[in-house]
DNA sequence: ATCAAATTTGCAAACGATTGTTACAAATTG
DNA sequence: CAATTTGTAACAATCGTTTGCAAATTTGAT
């Protein structure tokens, strides 16, 4: 291990004492110009850098922010939806603008997060970025409703719980436009609309009550939740075809369900968009590259990182939580 | 704040003195069942959590891995290459199962790093993942050689960094054989060969030697690094077809390039594996809902994690890195 | 019963910072 | 010029652990 040098090392070679180090480095207006500036400079000839630990140690707090992705079970981080990588990069973004380290981990069952990174001070707050729909992964959460712990979620299936989402209802009346401005009369939904995903029924909501205003019914193809997202569109396409209903437009409740969708479509010799028109919601990346290229509701991703990380901090400082909806927007592809 | 469990507070409650809390605690031999069982209990009761910032202080070591993921100039964090998101979930894994807490962050320049994490004892080393090509990026690691400095790096565009790289040239081979096994007779390399990215060379050198010993050449279509990954392929087919040059075989130094060649080719209305197969490199997950799916080289992730983990382990301890080569597999899909 | 060798436990000193209180000098006031 | 206020830095305590060393206890052999 390198020698190492401490704010001790640094007084003595500034002919002061240690603390008095600690105030002029931390910008305390209680010591002299003179002083800071002799303390700066054997800092710097020394090449000292802080300690972190002891800082967490003394003032019991560690400017840093735990994410969980808590995945569907027995999935591998690999096999993480993309979109939450994007949500995670986000983040990470807005974490740092706000000095915050961020120490991440990926899980597939609940397990005692807290007591690993907030009880144990490692991480002043929690965001939790839900992938699944696993109800036993969420009521741990549900019994962690302490005042004083600082978390805040993505994908929570209920609104019981300390939650930010993309402004789903809206997203879904996008959706709804989308397909009527096309000229669509028979739309349908694929979604776990019912199921413990709160945000899909939400998706559903919006789009069904902009077809009911256009005088449109809004059909919905449920699906199987232990599939994954791909093959639960894989899947509804089947259903719809064999159940002999009419539709020429689908709205997906998830871009991999979408392009699910567009792969089972394609597979049965259903031209997309001619015959039928596609929409996702999510805006992942993958959507650029399916073909059809998938039109999508992307949520403003920044956003999303921001308001996570912002009302996290509000938990920390007692604050309520502040706005939670994020925007979202059409993305006009191919489909 | 919450009311703060320590170990001094179990001491009282079981009867002993706080040290022997620890070491109770920490499964040392010179404490009795009897005491560690009033101990353990006396723990329970309170619902103790050590604070590790203290034991971190005490021990000068963190039990935390930084990963930093340096992406290219100006590119956000959801811009990034989800292959890079694969390996952080695969890091992710890998450290856990050693016990191992990651810190992430997201930068576009190199900064200070180990200032930040390394020499603030904010992590034991650091894994740095590089998403760029821009030396200047690298230069600040290749002047960090310094013995104690416990780093590693995936995607360095030389030799003389401590490396952990996919079995490129084996890829390569791979690669060419499959395009060799479907009876192409001109097929190209897509990629910035002779760029930095000292990856795609070695890619190149294996398809090339492996052509060769066919009998066949292997031409390269170089790109200019400034454009997107998916830009470069969709700018390499266009170059191609004005060139008249024969192709009915690509390989495409990573899948997004592939997936950008595969658009390219689409709208050029040449179809793909008819005329001309096409093969990436990655295994990325978007490759999956491509039309047609793209047939990849993948590395195998879980090891990719393990490697880079273990030789920064290692760094850590001062023992010498272990293998560095992630092994690759052909994965067949339509392309 | 006696004593040396093992076991266990307690004591006290770190680890490297932050922060409330105190002491001193210089500056201000009457 | 004495009395009071202000600015600056020192002192000392503290955050919650770990760990070397000494002390106390138990064990086992004589």
């Amino acid at each position: 291990m390198a020698f190492r040098v401490t704010a001790f090392d640094v007084a003595q070679r500034a002919g002061v004492t240690q603390p008095t180090v600690s105030r002029a480095l931390n910008g305390s207006p209680k010591v002299s110009d003179e002083t800071r500036a002799k303390v700066l400079q054997a800092a710097q000839e020394l090449g000292y850098v802080i300690n972190q630990n002891a800082t967490r140690l003394r003032r019991g707090e560690t400017m840093t922010l735990a994410v969980v992705l808590i995945g569907r079970a027995g999935e591998s981080a690999t096999e993480t939806n993309p979109f939450y990588f994007s949500l995670l990069g986000s983040v990470a973004a807005a974490a740092a603008a706000k000095g915050y380290n961020l120490l991440v981990s990926f899980q597939d069952s609940p397990g005692n997060f807290f007591g690993q990174y907030d009880d144990a001070r490692q991480a002043d707050g929690m965001i939790v970025i839900g992938t699944t729909q696993n109800p036993e992964a969420w009521a741990y959460f549900r019994g962690l409703d302490h005042p004083d712990k600082a978390w805040v979620c993505w994908g929570a299936p209920d609104d019981d719980l300390r939650w930010v989402r993309s402004e789903n209802e809206g997203g879904g009346r996008i959706a709804a436009r989308y397909l009527i401005e096309r000229g669509r009369k028979h739309p349908v939904f694929i979604g776990a609309r019912a199921s413990q995903q709160r945000q899909f029924g939400e998706r559903y909501d919006g789009f069904a009550e902009e077809l009911r205003m256009a005088g449109l019914s809004a059909p919905a193809i449920e699906v199987d939740e232990s599939l994954s997202r791909e093959e639960q569109g894989v899947e509804a396409v089947r259903t719809l075809l064999q159940s002999g209903q009419p539709f020429d437009g689908i709205f997906a409740a998830c871009d991999l369900t979408a392009l699910g969708v567009l792969r089972a479509l394609s597979e049965s010799g259903i031209s997309v968009p001619e015959r039928v028109s596609v929409i996702g919601f999510d805006g992942i990346r993958a959507g650029n590259y399916s073909s059809p290229p998938l039109t999508t509701i992307e949520p403003d991703f920044e956003q999303a990182g921001d308001l996570l990380v912002q009302n996290v901090l509000n938990r920390i400082s007692g604050e309520p939580l502040t706005h939670r909806r994020v925007p979202v927007q059409l993305v006009r592809r191919g489909s």
